[in-house]
DNA sequence: AGCACGCCGACT
DNA sequence: GTCGGCGTGCTC
C-alpha cells in the first residue's frame, strides 16, 4: 500500500504551533511526493498556500479532515533523512522552527523567492569538438586550406583539445558563428552543452607539496591524525601561538583525509579577513577547493554547493553557514580561530557552528579539531578534564622572538598634557620606523567607543529617533547614521541646540587618521573600516597596496588583526585597548585578551623582531598585563578561578529569553512572567534566574528589549520546559503584541 | 502571523 | 433590520 499521507514542517508555523502537519497526497502526486523534497499545501483558515517540505511519509493519520498537498516544487529530494533528522535536532536545541532550521542548512540560491518566480538556473556554455577522426579531420583541415582557411582553422584546432568551449574556439580562429554551423552541417563538428560552475576566482598554479613539519607540528599531527583512525568520534584542541604553524598541521592533517578519498571542512570566522588563508589551502589543493561564504552571489554559492554534493569539491573552506555543506564522506572538520564569535549566529536560528560540527562528528564519524592560538575559556577547560584531547604548538616557527611589548599609562599622557590618542612613546615609534622604512600597523578598538559626533559648547549629541544609541557619523555620505535601524540623517552645520560648533569625538579610525596627518603631514596613511570597505573583494586590495607600495602606516579596526603576516611591519600600536573589557559580559575579559594578543603577533613576522605598544587608561589590569606577554596559560589560570567564582562557563550553562515590543511596561512584565513561569516550573530548583534585563542598546525599531536570564546546566528537560514556556507565550493573551524568543549562550 | 468566526453599535 | 467594529481561537 502506497503512502497517502505526508507528514510536512510548514514555512507559515511560527515555533509555538511548529509540529509535522498531516496532508493527502493526491494521486497524480503519489510519485513525485518523496521525503525531502519541497511542496505547496493550503494552511490555516484561510487556506493560504505555504511552502513545506515533506518529512515522513506514512500510511494513515490520526486526524481526520486532511487538506491535500497542492504541488510538489522539487523533482528531487533537497535534503537527506539525515539532514532532516539534523533540522529536528536543531529545532530541540536552538529553538528555531524545523523549517528556519533548514532554510540555514541550504545555500539561499536553491530556493523559491517568496514570490515563486526568481529561481537559480543552472549556467551552460557551448562546446566544440570534432566528431570525425583525428587523422581524418588532419587531413580534411589540408584540403580545405584554401577555399576555406577559416574552416580549416577550427578544424586544425580542435585537432590539439579534446573539446573547446564554442567561444574560445572562434576568438582564437577568428572566424564566424557561421563557419562553424557550417561545419556542423556537414558533421565534422560536434556541438554540444555544458554544465558550467560560476565559481568564485580562486588561485591555483600549481599543487605545491605540503610544507615541512618541525618535530611539535610533527607530534600534533601524528596525535591528531591518530585520532581520525579511532571508530570512535573526538573532539581535539590544538593550541598554537600565534606564528606557530596551526595552518601547517592542517595542511598534512587534510591531505591525508583527501588520499584516503575523505571530505573535509575548514571553518574560518570571516573569508574576507583571511584570503592569505584560502590561497595557501589553494595552492595545496587546487580545484578540488570550494569557497563558502556570504558574499558570493546566489548563483555562485548554488554551483559551489551542488560541486561538493557531486563530490567534485573535497575540500571546503567556509564561514560558519559552511559548517552544513554537504560533504561526502567527512573526514575531518577544522574550526579555526574557535573562540570567534562568528560562530554563532546572532538571528534566527540562532545556531552555534561549534555544536553543528560537533553533531555532524558524531553522526559522521569523523574528528573535530578546534584550532586557536587564543582558545575559548571552555575548550579549554574541556581540554583540560578531558573531553577535549589537547595538542599544543608552544613556540613560534623556527623559535622566532616575541615582539617586545610596552604597556602606556594613557593616565599619565593626559596628566602631561597629551590629550589626543597617539602618546608620547607611540609617536617616538612610529618616527623612528617611518625612518627606518618598516611599516607599522594601529589597532583601535572600536567595540563600545565610536564616532560620535557632539557640541563642543554644550555638549549636545545625536540620537537616533528609533533606537535608544547616538548617531555615529559616516564620511563615506557625510551623514549621521544609526548602527542599529539604518536612520541616517544630513548633518547640520551648528549645533541645534546652542548653535555652537560640532566635533568628532572619540577614537574612530578618522579621528586616529586625522591626528597622526597632523603628526606625520608627508607620510602616506591607509584607513580601513567598515567605512572604506564596503565592496567585496577590496579588504584584499588595500591589504595588497599596503604590501606592494610599503605604505608606512595603516590604520583600522578589527580587520587588521586577523591572520596577516606582512614582513615588514615591525611596530603596532594599540591605540585604546581598555573599550571591550567594560563590556558587561562575562566572556568580556576573553574577547580583550584574544583581541590584543592577536594584534601584537602581527608585529615582526619577518626577520626583523617586532614590537607593539598597548595604550591603555587601566595599565595596571592583569588581562592586559597578560596578553602584552602572550601568557595565555597564566590568562586561563586566573579567568578560570574567575568563572568558578561567578559561576560562569563551564561551570555553568547560560540561556537566555528575550522579549520584544513596542510597550515597554509590557516587555518588562511580559519578562515577570516568563521569570515566575521558569521559577515555578519542574525544573525551577535547578535553575538561577536574573532578571528583566534590558538589552545594552534597550530600543531598536521602536521595540524595547529585555531579557531573562538563566544560569543552570542545560538538559533536555530544561530544554522542553523552555519550549513550553515558548509556546504559552504565543498562546497566551496576556503576551499579546510582544514576541519571544530563546538563546543559548547569547552573545550581547 | 493571518484569517475566519462571532457578537454588539450607527447606518441605508 | 444589516454593515462592520475588533476580540478570540485555530492552523493538518
Amino acid at each position: 500500500m502506497a503512502a497517502a499521507v505526508a507528514k510536512i514542517a510548514v514555512s507559515a508555523a511560527l515555533y509555538y504551533m511548529d509540529r509535522p502537519y498531516d496532508y493527502l497526497i493526491p494521486n497524480e502526486l503519489a510519485e513525485s511526493a518523496a521525503v525531502g523534497v519541497r511542496v505547496t499545501v493550503p494552511f490555516g483558515r484561510g487556506n493560504r498556500s505555504c511552502e513545506g517540505i515533506i518529512l515522513a511519509l506514512s500510511e494513515n493519520s490520526d486526524y481526520k479532515k486532511l487538506k491535500s498537498i497542492i504541488s510538489v516544487l522539487d523533482e528531487t529530494p533537497l535534503l537527506s533523512e539525515e539532514q532532516i533528522k539534523m533540522a529536528l535536532f536543531m529545532r530541540e536545541r536552538f529553538f528555531c522552527t524545523v523549517y528556519d532550521a533548514i532554510k540555514a542548512m541550504l545555500p539561499a540560491g536553491l530556493w523559491f523567492k517568496e514570490d515563486g518566480k526568481r529561481r537559480i538556473n543552472d549556467k551552460y556554455i557551448e562546446m566544440a569538438k570534432l566528431s570525425i577522426p583525428t587523422e581524418d579531420a588532419q587531413r580534411l583541415a589540408d584540403s580545405k586550406r584554401r577555399r576555406s582557411p577559416q574552416q580549416a582553422n577550427i578544424i586544425e584546432m580542435l585537432c590539439g583539445f579534446e573539446c573547446l568551449p564554442s567561444r574560445e574556439l572562434l576568438r582564437f580562429t577568428g572566424a564566424s558563428r557561421q563557419t562553424l554551423t557550417a561545419l556542423k552541417k556537414t558533421e565534422v563538428v560536434e556541438l554540444y552543452k555544458k554544465e558550467v560552475y560560476r565559481r568564485p576566482e580562486i588561485y591555483t598554479d600549481e599543487i605545491l607539496p605540503p610544507p615541512q613539519l618541525n618535530a611539535e607540528q610533527e607530534n600534533a599531527y601524528e596525535g591528531i591524525s591518530a585520532l581520525t583512525k579511532d571508530e570512535k568520534p573526538h573532539v581535539a584542541l590544538l593550541f598554537g601561538v600565534t606564528g606557530s604553524g596551526k595552518t601547517s598541521v592542517y595542511i598534512h592533517l587534510i591531505r591525508e583525509q583527501l588520499e584516503k578519498n575523505r571530505g573535509a571542512l575548514l571553518l574560518v570566522p570571516e573569508i574576507s579577513l583571511t584570503p592569505q588563508m584560502i590561497q595557501t589551502f589553494s595552492s595545496h589543493f587546487g580545484n578540488t577547493v570550494a569557497v563558502l561564504h556570504s558574499s558570493l552571489s546566489a548563483g555562485e554559492r548554488a554551483d559551489e554547493w551542488k560541486r561538493i554534493k557531486r563530490g567534485q569539491a573535497k575540500l571546503i573552506i567556509g564561514t560558519r553557514s559552511a559548517v552544513f555543506a554537504p560533504v561526502k564522506s567527512l573526514g575531518i572538520i577544522i574550526i579555526d580561530e574557535e573562540q570567534e564569535e562568528t560562530y554563532k549566529s546572532e538571528n534566527t536560528p540562532r545556531y552555534d557552528a561549534i555544536d553543528i560540527a560537533k553533531y555532524r562528528c558524531i553522526r559522521e564519524h569523523c574528528l573535530l579539531l578546534l584550532g586557536s592560538a587564543t582558545p575559548n575559556i571552555v575548550s579549554r577547560y574541556k581540554a583540560e578534564t578531558g573531553v577535549y584531547s589537547f595538542f599544543t604548538l608552544p613556540n613560534r616557527f623556527n623559535n622566532k622572538e616575541l615582539p617586545n611589548v610596552q604597556i602606556i599609562d594613557m593616565k599619565r599622557e593626559l596628566r602631561n598634557g597629551n590629550g589626543s590618542n597617539i602618546s608620547r612613546p607611540l609617536y617616538e615609534a612610529l618616527k623612528e620606523n617611518i625612518e627606518h622604512g618598516e611599516q607599522s600597523i594601529l589597532f583601535i578598538n572600536r567595540r563600545g567607543a565610536n564616532k560620535l559626533i557632539s557640541c563642543g559648547d554644550c555638549g549636545y549629541t545625536y540620537k537616533c529617533p528609533n533606537c535608544s544609541v547616538p548617531l555615529t557619523f559616516h564620511s563615506s555620505n557625510n551623514r549621521l547614521m544609526c548602527h542599529y535601524c539604518g536612520f541616517s540623517r544630513p548633518i547640520d552645520r551648528e549645533c541645534p541646540q546652542c548653535g555652537g560648533i560640532l566635533k568628532r569625538v572619540g577614537a574612530g579610525t578618522q579621528l586616529v587618521e586625522d591626528e597622526l596627518r597632523s603628526l606625520f603631514p608627508d607620510i602616506e596613511i591607509l584607513r580601513m573600516d567598515t567605512d572604506t570597505v564596503a565592496p567585496v573583494g577590496s579588504h584584499e586590495e588595500l591589504f595588497d597596496k599596503f604590501k606592494n607600495e610599503n605604505i608606512p602606516v595603516m590604520v583600522g579596526t578589527q580587520m587588521v588583526t586577523k591572520g596577516l603576516n606582512f614582513e615588514n611591519v615591525t611596530l603596532v600600536g594599540v591605540i585604546s585597548a581598555d573599550q571591550s573589557l567594560y563590556i558587561s559580559d562575562y566572556r568580556a575579559g576573553e574577547r580583550t585578551f584574544s583581541l590584543i594578543t592577536q594584534v601584537v603577533g602581527r608585529s615582526g613576522r619577518g626577520e626583523k623582531t617586532g614590537r607593539a605598544i598597548i595604550q591603555t587608561f587601566t595599565p595596571e589590569n592583569e588581562t592586559i598585563i597578560q596578553a602584552a606577554k602572550q601568557d595565555y596559560e597564566a590568562f586561563y589560570a586566573s579567568e578560570i578561578q574567575l568563572r568558578q567564582l561567578q559561576n560562569a562557563p563551564p561551570f555553568s550553562d547560560f540561556l537566555s529569553i528575550t522579549v520584544t515590543g513596542p510597550n515597554e511596561e509590557q516587555v518588562v512584565k511580559a519578562c515577570r512572567d516568563i521569570r515566575y513561569m521558569l521559577e515555578n516550573s519542574t525544573v525551577g530548583d535547578k535553575l538561577k534566574v536574573l532578571g528583566p534585563t534590558p538589552l545594552s542598546v534597550v530600543k531598536v525599531n521602536n521595540r524595547y528589549r529585555y531579557r531573562v536570564n538563566i544560569s543552570c546546566c542545560v538538559n533536555s528537560q530544561i530544554r522542553s520546559v523552555i519550549a513550553q514556556i515558548l509556546h504559552e507565550c504565543g498562546t497566551n493573551k496576556n503576551f499579546k503584541g510582544v514576541s519571544v524568543f530563546a538563546d543559548a549562550d547569547p552573545a550581547d
